[in-house]
DNA sequence: GTCCCTGCAAATTTTTTGCAGCCTT
DNA sequence: AAGGCTGCAAAAAATTTGCAGGGAC
């Protein structure tokens, strides 16, 4: 799976809504769009930030509420990335995230073994998987190397 | 790495603290022995409620404060088990978590390979592991068959 | 004796909820 | 027209912080 374009995402959006009897607002469609098009990991407080400064107010309840439904629709997974409040992001190609407890930088991992034995133990235990987040905390190379410089990564 | 007994925990937060100059309090023993002998995966508020059950008060502050100290340490791994909220661990043998978004329960995974793998993939970016947690969330073995009561697995 | 640690209390941050009216279907 | 969805406001839940006194070393 590589990352979705906003046209597909909004297809199978409105898909899973659609075979529920539920409905699809521009709300939901412009959480979808921030998300999509947010480089790193936004959290929901970001997100409402981010509308904030486009033409349509969505306020902090509904942005809860959407970002909870993409991610029971698959289109967003979600991950703490070592901090008290969670972060989103597009379900694309499987990765993981390494986090430097030091400088806070998000290394994204991409490992087709990974997949694989990933969906292998779910296969063992007869487990159907919708998301799932794999996140190694420790120290990241340019840290291990004295370079302490705060580097954001998100 | 097997789930350490009390008596090594102890002695590698002694360590730890010595090392730095901290002090090696009873409420900091009292935190990671509760942690120690609780089965499953206790949150901030589930450890502190255990205590004040027995001889000894301590404090939420405290009880948060000392568990980002246990992470730090090394000694206890932190997760959210799709939940809003962190529940920690002994950091014992490596194992990961897959959580059923219908009944809750929490299956605890063990792989070699997984571990190999994890290890590979941080020695490929220079990255000197601290703790890491690998959640997959989805619908369990019973779940998929029909069965839905609720069934906690912590 | 030094200075780290604790409890307290309050503040902050993050997430959830009830309700009345609006909007999608 | 029906009923899901939104904003509001408030509540609840989770986590953090400043400070004065107590305790570990």
């Amino acid at each position: 799976m590589v990352v979705p374009t906003y046209e597909e995402a909004e297809r199978k959006l409105r898909k899973y809504l659609a075979l529920r009897g539920l409905r699809c607002t521009v709300e939901r469609l412009a959480i979808l769009k921030e998300v999509l098009e947010h480089k790193g990991h936004p959290s929901a407080e970001e997100i409402a930030l981010q509308l904030s400064s486009g033409p349509l107010y969505v306020s902090r309840a509904t942005v809860y509420r959407t970002l909870d439904l993409l991610v029971e629709t698959g289109l967003l997974t979600c991950s703490t990335l070592g901090e008290s409040h969670r972060h989103y992001e597009v379900h694309a190609d499987h990765h993981d995230h390494l986090i430097c407890r030091s400088c806070g930088r998000v290394i994204e991992i991409r490992s087709p073994e990974m997949e694989k034995l990933q969906d292998r133990i779910c296969k063992e235990n007869d487990f159907e998987t919708v998301s799932h987040s794999l996140e190694i905390i420790g120290y990241c190379s340019r840290c291990r190397n004295g370079d302490q410089r705060e580097n954001k990564g998100d």
